[in-house]
DNA sequence: TATGAATGAGCCTTCATTCAT
DNA sequence: GATGAATGAAGGCTCATTCAT
């Protein structure tokens, strides 16, 4: 007899990732609690008994989803912070605009989202994107930072917190729009975001300077 | 000595508190989906069926704890940011100063980390935000940028956008904090964070002006 | 100092039954089960403790209520039976008169309405109805039904069963009306319903005598 | 011998039924409030949760129970009736004993027992014995006695009450007998109460005709 | 590989009953 | 007598996980 294939044909290498692209799907639409194994199966189009195949529970769904995406980002920002030596803020401007592209595609978006909602409850969660997130681009933006302090570029600020005040607006600005439902009335708004905060990070809002 | 009487009872009028008070620090403690009513009524030192003698569900518990919370901040915001009518910035570092030294004391700090771990389950949660802080606070601030920016104390910024440069910072570095367990050596440093903050937000990280 | 009556005067000895008023109103419209004795208190216009004070148990209200209403009509069935020593259809024309007319009343028909519901749940409600009205009709009717045939008023019919003819279409109009919701077009028809059931017991549908 | 393995698997296709019939058992014996779905689920030799997996909640197991019971005595009873065009008594009488024959099981008599025990307390299940039952056999039974009537072989009753003339002695009989626990010397002597009922029925308990 | 029937621990919620005042 | 705050046992239901096929 010939092949009856149900489906078009039986692609065992893809299907962990396309479990995870349900997964992700159900977990933004309906938070991970609320998502049911049973769902993460049907909208992959397998059993709930293939999903325990390829992970070990409902957890390492997260942590998969979350690994996949954050490694490519991470290590993409942290070549193109490690090579600048010039104007940092340059590098800076590249950054959040690489950023801000990455995050206007819904899908992309999801992934940060969904570690917002996820990490409290989710110590590895939390442990998984400082090893692949944090402790990589944080280190490569201080030493950006304190270069361009070094070099007089940038005035003498605190590296270390400076950090904060270059991630935070955008991160405000997730939190309003995605969390608390509280756009600008022209949508979400990331171009019109980025410009203005680059332009206050680089020189303050003051008229007047010190 | 004063006596310990097996059971408190007759004690109405505290009893709503003290239960938010248990809540609270369980939900803080595993989370909240992680909590059971019993645990957070064995910590108030009664039993489950009084919890529910007062909020009806234990979600009830979650928004009582964040109605008492938030009212009062909103409100004190508000105030302080509305009878500005001099310099901006000098009501931003109020502000600011004064949210830093809220939320150094822990059990301050625990209501902010509980909506963001739980306002995704919970949209009732993120409406109550909504409604107590975020539709008082950011118009009041909306307002005192663009006045700044008018009376010519403030460069032509978005004051739009610019409220997220306000306090994006800040809450990014509860989150790296809180969320990510990633502090500054020195511990939560709000004030280094805050004056560096305030610096950069003043006068930008740019040695040279556009 | 004069007295300072909050509602117009207390009348201890009144409590029982109003009481047992508000609980039969309650487990009629909601069911026993689904009633709070809550509820029950309130309706009655006292507090839940008090219930307690005359009952020992919620379904000692139920037994009270059926107590109550049971006693004084099996004694005057039985009295109006026990009496009669002619034609004994006079007596059961009088009997099912009464019932109905007794029955017509809505605050009346819920007690059987009360027990049939009840009884499979409470077996000592079956006990009861068993021994204060049961016991005491069944034996005086079929006591007067064999009368009758011995005195050759009736047919020679099996009195045991023939009681199960007394009745029985009365019962099927009241469980067919209370229970499933099904009336004749005018209504609970209880004139109707005896009208024809008398002319049928004692003279049957068929057309031809046997 | 025949193996006894601890967990029978694979049984979808009889397994609601075997849960119906341990469900049926367990609130007969119990009442349905005092059976639990852990005790049902036992009786049928399966986990509390696959009692689930076929019914979205206890009342849909009472619900279960009724249809599967009433749909086939309904058709049936409405078959024999239909097609009668002489003598109604004739069918009556096949009907009644064909009633009484069922009844006779105690299987069988559960259900109706069932029904009339809850069906004051879920609504659904008197809509589901007007849909499936009174409404098909009550309108046949009608029509029966009014062609009756027409044809001669009745005497001018109203056929919308002598309905219950018909099925009242059965049902009172089944309450005194299994509600009041209040029977014959001689058990539950179906037939006798048939026989004897039929007689008075149909000729009526009088010696004169009027 | 792949399925989905089966499991059972776990938890929120209800409410009859008690009792200090 | 009268109150209503407080108790805590009990049970319906969910769902992650397992495993026979």
């Amino acid at each position: 007899m010939n092949e009856k294939p149900k489906k078009f044909r039986r692609r065992a290498e893809a299907r962990p990732d396309e479990v995870l692209d349900a997964a992700l799907a159900m977990f933004v639409e309906k938070g991970f609690a609320a998502t049911k194994v049973d769902e993460v199966a049907r909208a992959a189009g397998v059993s709930k008994g293939l999903v325990y195949l390829y992970f070990p529970s409902k957890e390492a769904l997260l942590e998969g989803i979350v690994q996949r995406a954050l490694a490519p980002i991470a290590n993409h920002a942290v070549d193109s912070l490690a090579h600048f030596a010039g104007d940092p803020r340059e590098a800076i401007t590249q950054l959040l605009t690489m950023l801000c592209r990455h995050l206007a595609d819904p899908a992309k978006l999801a992934v940060p989202k969904l570690i917002l909602s996820e990490v409290s409850r989710f110590p590895e969660l939390a442990a998984m994107y400082r090893r692949e997130v944090l402790d990589k681009v944080r280190p490569a933006l201080e030493t950006l930072l304190a270069r361009g302090v070094a070099n007089g570029h940038l005035r003498p600020i605190d590296p270390e917190m400076a950090v904060r005040s270059v991630i935070g607006p955008l991160l405000a600005h997730l939190a309003m729009s995605e969390l608390f439902d509280l756009r600008p009335a022209d949508g979400l708004a990331l171009e019109r975001l980025l410009k203005n905060h680059l332009d206050i990070l680089f020189y303050g809002i003051s008229e007047a300077r010190p």
